[in-house]
DNA sequence: CGAAGTTTGTGATTGCGCTCACAAGCTTTA
DNA sequence: TAAAGCTTGTGAGCGCAATCACAAACTTCG
């Protein structure tokens, strides 16, 4: 198993055991864990779990379970997680602010270093700390402080524009937040978080409950019509 | 192919699909669009958009392709759009100010009709016209105001116990920004954003590709030597 | 009107990921 | 030391999703 390609589909996992593991090691400490249970706290069955972490190695022992601290620091290894990856935002309005001062992304280990706009109102402010500088400086940026994620938070339509400076530049992951679709070179790997586009999904899924509820109530209606 | 289930993965591209119909339809007024153009806008290729759009019904032409704003309306249907569903947002934090303020959501249709929180601090502050209200006037509010939709924005520590509160109160979806797992009951859909998560799958694809060129560069450096 | 050109809709195939189920290997108990 | 109990690691089977490939149905051109 080991040496095989890791399935993206377990990539995308990784940092939720990764996170149960933290939760593991900083509560009672507990020195090892089952599947069973890290399957609990990620919300997935335990086989899966196993699946999973069989990829990394064998990791565990039969009949005890995970050894925390072993595992928490192999996935870390796996992720890349030892090194730091400095990220850049770029797009500095409602969306990019919030994210420049989440404190979600420097408790999982990843360094806001520089923040970019095309806006002269907010160019020179400073958000915790850092100042927005011009896009123009992008590349020079990317250079000197070895940055090696993009965050897009632009409008959708600069999106594209942004992209093809941040690969220009040099940068080959890239976090896109705007509702729209990016190309880029095959090296380079791009997720999209879309918020919109989720409510959407939603919407289906309750739209089409609702109209479950509401044929069902019909269906009554008609029955007792029938009896009368 | 009419009456089946739609896959969860088309349900997911839909949006997508409705994103680049607006552009057409909004751009020079084309009529009809093919499902190559699409699949160029939406980013995937022509075939899965036939397939997509087929589970929808037959709404293109042989030789032409689609009516744009037929389509348009279709998807809007299906999707559920055609109605409105309130969102409260709980957690008014950085997070939570943005998504309040966040123009993508008005611009697709949804409208954030609370905000919620329980740090007295906040409390009564106005965002956007909303007042942020106490998470213990919750129920009330869905009651009244017909809420649909709750997006969590709290600390992940409190998401378990907001999203249950959320489901007593009668709301069926879900959107999950802490970065914590939640569980609901099977009729509840719960989708789920985690920012920093994205950030750990770049790094991983990031840490492989870098590996990769750090072996060339040592395989290289090997068959100098030998060659030496 | 017929032939050539387009573009859809979909059966068939392939691939990926999830789940099952159980042997292997460890610990505990007697 | 042997038996019972627990938990991992993984081959096998299954189902969903992606892709292929082509007939069907339309338009355009001569």
């Amino acid at each position: 198993m080991r040496n095989r390609p890791i399935p993206e589909a377990t990539v995308a996992r990784l940092p939720i055991y990764l996170r149960a593991l933290l939760e593991v090691a900083e509560g009672r400490g507990e020195l090892t864990v089952s599947s069973e249970e890290l399957a609990a706290m990620a919300g997935v069955n335990a086989a899966k779990v196993r699946k999973d972490l069989s990829y990394l190695g064998s990791y565990g022992t039969r009949g005890v379970g995970y050894d925390v601290e072993y595992l928490l620091y192999q996935i870390t290894r796996e992720l890349g997680l030892t090194q730091d990856w400095p990220a850049a935002i770029i797009g500095i309005g409602n969306l990019g602010r919030a994210l420049a001062s989440y404190k979600g992304f420097s408790e999982r280990g990843f360094r806001i270093s520089a923040l970019f706009d095309v806006d002269e109102e907010v160019l020179g402010e400073q958000i915790g700390g850092l100042p927005i500088r011009h896009l123009d400086e992008l590349k020079e940026a990317v250079v000197e402080e070895g940055i090696s994620i993009g965050i897009i938070a632009t409008p959708p339509m600069a999106a594209q524009e942004v992209a093809e400076k941040l690969v220009d530049a040099g940068v080959k992951s890239i976090l896109n937040f705007a509702p729209s679709v990016v190309n880029v070179p095959p090296d380079v790997s791009v997720r999209k978080v879309d918020l919109s586009i989720e409510l959407q999904i939603l919407s289906f899924y309750q739209q089409r409950t609702q109209a479950i509820a509401t044929a069902r109530e019909a269906n009554r209606r008609l029955a007792v019509q029938r009896k009368v």
